[in-house]
This record gives C-alpha cells, sequence and structure tokens, in this order.
RNA sequence: CGGGGAGUGGCGCAGCCUGGUAGCGCACCUGUUUUGGGUACAGGGGGUCGCAAGUUCGAAUCUUGUCUCCCCGACCA
C-alpha cells in the first residue's frame, strides 16, 4: 500500500480526551475515531489489526472443534424474557422497537438466541457435543465507558457455545476451551494469567478469566507466584492435561473471589496485580436449558436438558491491549502475527528519480513475494517519515535514500530492537521474506 | 447516578474575570528553500466561539436552560 493514498490520519499530538496509552495511541496512529462515548469507528490501519487478531482467535476456536455461524445484532425480546434476563440485565441492555411496536434489543451477548437454534434443531444425545461460536459485535450500555476502545459500549466479541450431554462432558468442552484460550494468546505474544473468576450474569459454578497483566487494568487479581513459572505466551504448541491441571489447581483469583481469610497461598508466595480482562469462560450448566426447554433425548430414551457453558473473548479489546503490552515512547510495537503491515518501506526522497525507482521496485519485489508493505512514498521531510513509521509500529523499517544507494545499500531496522543494518538490497530482501 | 473538569478552524490551546463581531502553535494549500529523525522563509485558505433563550446599542465574553465529551466513584460476560 502507497501511504500517499492511503487513509492513515496520524496525530503529532495527544488528543485531550484519551488518558491512557493504547487510547492515545490508536488515536495518533490513526486507527480509530471516536463517533460517541464508547463508540468508534476503525480506520484502515486499526482494522487490519483486529482482523488478524479475530483470525487467529477463529483458527484456535475451529481447531478446538467449534464450528462458526453468525447471528445477528437485533434480537427479538421474547428469547429474553424467556430466560428471564430481560428484566435481570437492566439499563445496560440497549432496547429497540421496531415499527410494530415490537420491542427488540441490540444483543450484549448470545445464550437465548443460540439455546433457542440449539433446540429448534438437536433432539438426540447423538448429535452431542456441539461447540458454536460467532464473532460478531455486541453492545452494552455501560455506566461510563472509559480507556477508548478498551471499555467500550460497542465491541467486537468472538463467543462460543458448548452444548452437552452431561456435566462431565460439559467439562470436557470447557477445557477445550480453556486449552483454545491458552494457545490464542499465546499466539498472540500476551501472558494472559486464567483466574477463578465470578460468574456474574451469567450463573454457573466454574468459570475462568484471563487476563493480561497490565497497571491500566480494570480487575485486581491475586495468584501464587507459582504461575509465574509457566511460560504462558509460549504455549503454542500441543498442551496436555497434565498442564492444564497443574495450571487450573494453583491459586489464582479475581477480586471478589479472593479471599485473604481462606487465601491458602503465604502471603510471601501471593501476587498482586491490575489485569485486562481479554477472555471469560463459563461453565453454567442447565441455567438456560431448564428456563427455556432445550432437551435432547439420551442413550435410555429420556428427555434430558442439555449441559451448557459460554466462552467470550475481547477482539476489539485485544487490540489496545495489545498495546498496552507492546509500546514504547515514540509508539506501538506490533507484534509480527497481528501488524497491520509486516514492513514500511520510506522513501527519503521522493525527487531523486534513482531513489524512488529503486523503492518502487522494492515495493513491488516484496509484494510479489506475498509481504505486506506499507510504502511510504509521501513528498514530506524525513523527519516525518521516521517519526510516523514509529508511531504505528510496523516491525520492520526499510530506509532507503540516496547516501546509501551510491553504495548499493539499503538500511533494515528492527522497531521492537531498534537494532539497524545495512544491507544490500537484495540481502534487505531475503531478510524479509 | 454522585462528585469534578471541559466544549473557540483537523489537533493542542489562549481570549472570557474588566462585553466592542477571534488569536497562537501544529496540520493544510502555493512558492522558494531544505532533505538520513517532525528544515527554514514568504504568502494563503479555513472557525461566529456546542445549542437555545435572555440581558445589552453591541455577547466567545454576563444570566438561565439544555446537549455533548473527559476524569474519580458506584456499575460491569
Amino acid at each position: 500500500m502507497r501511504l500517499s493514498s492511503y487513509f492513515m490520519p496520524t496525530l503529532k499530538e495527544n488528543p485531550s480526551e484519551a488518558q491512557i496509552t493504547s487510547h492515545r495511541l490508536m488515536l495518533r496512529a490513526g486507527l480509530i475515531r471516536q463517533t460517541s462515548a464508547g463508540i468508534y469507528i476503525w480506520l484502515p490501519l486499526g482494522l487490519r489489526v483486529m482482523r488478524k487478531i479475530e483470525q487467529i482467535v477463529r483458527e484456535e476456536q475451529d481447531r478446538a472443534g467449534a464450528q462458526e455461524i453468525l447471528m445477528p445484532t437485533i434480537q427479538p425480546a421474547e428469547l429474553w424474557q424467556e430466560s428471564g434476563r430481560y428484566d435481570a440485565y437492566g439499563k445496560e441492555m440497549l432496547r429497540i422497537t421496531d415499527r410494530h411496536d415490537r420491542e427488540m434489543l441490540y444483543g450484549p451477548t448470545n445464550e437465548e438466541m443460540v439455546t433457542d437454534l440449539f433446540r429448534n434443531n438437536v433432539k438426540s444425545y447423538k448429535d452431542l457435543p456441539k461447540m458454536l461460536y460467532h464473532i460478531q459485535w455486541k453492545f452494552r450500555d455501560e455506566i461510563r465507558p472509559r480507556f477508548g476502545i478498551m471499555r467500550g459500549r460497542e465491541f467486537l466479541m468472538k463467543d462460543n457455545y458448548s452444548f452437552d450431554i452431561d456435566a462431565d462432558a460439559g467439562r470436557i468442552s470447557y477445557n477445550k476451551m480453556y486449552v483454545a484460550y491458552l494457545r490464542t494468546f499465546a499466539r498472540l505474544g500476551l501472558v494472559a494469567i486464567p483466574v477463578r473468576a465470578d460468574t456474574g450474569a451469567i450463573g454457573g459454578d466454574l468459570s475462568h478469566e484471563f487476563q493480561i497483566l497490565a497497571e491500566t487494568g480494570e480487575s485486581t487479581l491475586y495468584y501464587d507466584k507459582e504461575i509465574e513459572n509457566f511460560d504462558l505466551a509460549s504455549l503454542t504448541g500441543e498442551i496436555d492435561m497434565q498442564t492444564i491441571e497443574k495450571l487450573q489447581s494453583l491459586y489464582a483469583m479475581e477480586e471478589e473471589k479472593h479471599d485473604p481469610e481462606t487465601c491458602p497461598v503465604a502471603s510471601g508466595d501471593l501476587r498482586t496485580a491490575k489485569g485486562i480482562e481479554v477472555g471469560h469462560i463459563f461453565f453454567f450448566g442447565t441455567k438456560y436449558s431448564d428456563s427455556m426447554n432445550a432437551k435432547v433425548t439420551g442413550a435410555d430414551g429420556n428427555l434430558v436438558p442439555v449441559e451448557m457453558g459460554s466462552y467470550g473473548v475481547g477482539v476489539s479489546r485485544l487490540v489496545g491491549a495489545l498495546i498496552e503490552a507492546n509500546h514504547d515512547d515514540n509508539g506501538i510495537i506490533w507484534p509480527e502475527v497481528v501488524a497491520p503491515y509486516k514492513v514500511g518501506l520510506i522513501n527519503l526522497r521522493t525527487k531523486d528519480d534513482h531513489c524512488t525507482k529503486a523503492c518502487d521496485d522494492i515495493y513491488q519485489k516484496l509484494s510479489a513475494l506475498g509481504i505486506e508493505v506499507l510504502y511510504d512514498d509521501r513528498d514530506i521531510g524525513a523527519g516525518g517519515k521516521f517519526a510516523d513509521m514509529d508511531l504505528v509500529g510496523l516491525p520492520w523499517q526499510l530506509i532507503v535514500g540516496p547516501r546509501g544507494l551510491e553504495k548499493n545499500l539499503v538500511e533494515l531496522k528492527n522497531r521492537a530492537t531498534g537494532d539497524r543494518e545495512e544491507l544490500s538490497l537484495e540481502d534487505a530482501i531475503s531478510r524479509l521474506s
């Protein structure tokens, strides 16, 4: 992509409304723009990052045996009246009336809808287990949206729902998602600690939140320091049951679940930290299948309510969380797996025909190799290009100017380490492929 | 919802107290210059001051109402 024609409105100064780093950088690097409190437009660069995160989440869901569907954002109130949550949910639910005076709502989550789908179409234990997920926009009318995308009112969430014949099978589905989450966050290069959590409005007795440690986090965590021995950011391979059991046996609690009186961990071994909740998994059994009459015929011929769980990942929130975890004073530092482009090609002298020719040539070669390149071919000063490229945070910068070209050299800069290397054109291209 | 702060060109801000129809930096456009970390100079375009009502000869400035945004708290799949 040529920057001269790309929509990437960067800001030199910090917008006054943004307090935390990720919010500031998302505005400054041209990832998002706010339209009203907690509601944002995703600009090209931000959308590319979100799509990449979404894809990693999707791949791990599929790998765990879940099947992707797409449910609507607008739901009929009847389903929620049936489960009893229409009244229970309160003002966080955005209620809408259509032209026929029918009560509708913008979905904050989809348990009711997916339970309805299930009961209408699945009748036998032979069709179980099933896991159905979608990646869809949600709306929660938060009392106070804040921190940019991190606590927005509209947000993109992956939510998966499991259906099993009994509680034991349900626990297996739960653990499959537990593993999928460990792998998902590890692939994103994040250390996400699974902590036991309150089940809140969802209900049930088993729940883990996946928390990324960050000072700007809204949750408070207490955990056994032994958890730090797990290399959580590296769990991208097969994860055996032993690891799961060990990890789940260690003390790790979200604030509401932590009780200093009964905590078994010695105070010297107890860590406390702030965390950003990026995932939350629940096993709630028959809470919805009972109230909504979602039953299947068991092997013995009797009808039994299905055992269910639900599993959420805050996809849009992860964009912010990744920035909180990966930045410096100059801007964002994207991990390569989610970077909007892999390489930023900087033409230091667009008016120099030789230099521009060389850059055009590199751009074509890299593009032909399938490498995502953001090519700064704008007619502005070198300083601005360096500053923008650092701000936007692409993993590699390929800096090309007349001075180096005289010696047939270009400069390759690693955004994360700041290391620079002078290479021949050919070597630079092969290093990036 | 309780407490606090703020709405003046795209962004950051000054002006408001002591009313006289708007200013600075950045960004933008033109030209020259410069070019390896936001180059310099000159010229230029753009706002009626969140909205409404009121006071006044006259309101960005005073009064009242209202909307929006931000921060702290409560809240929170």
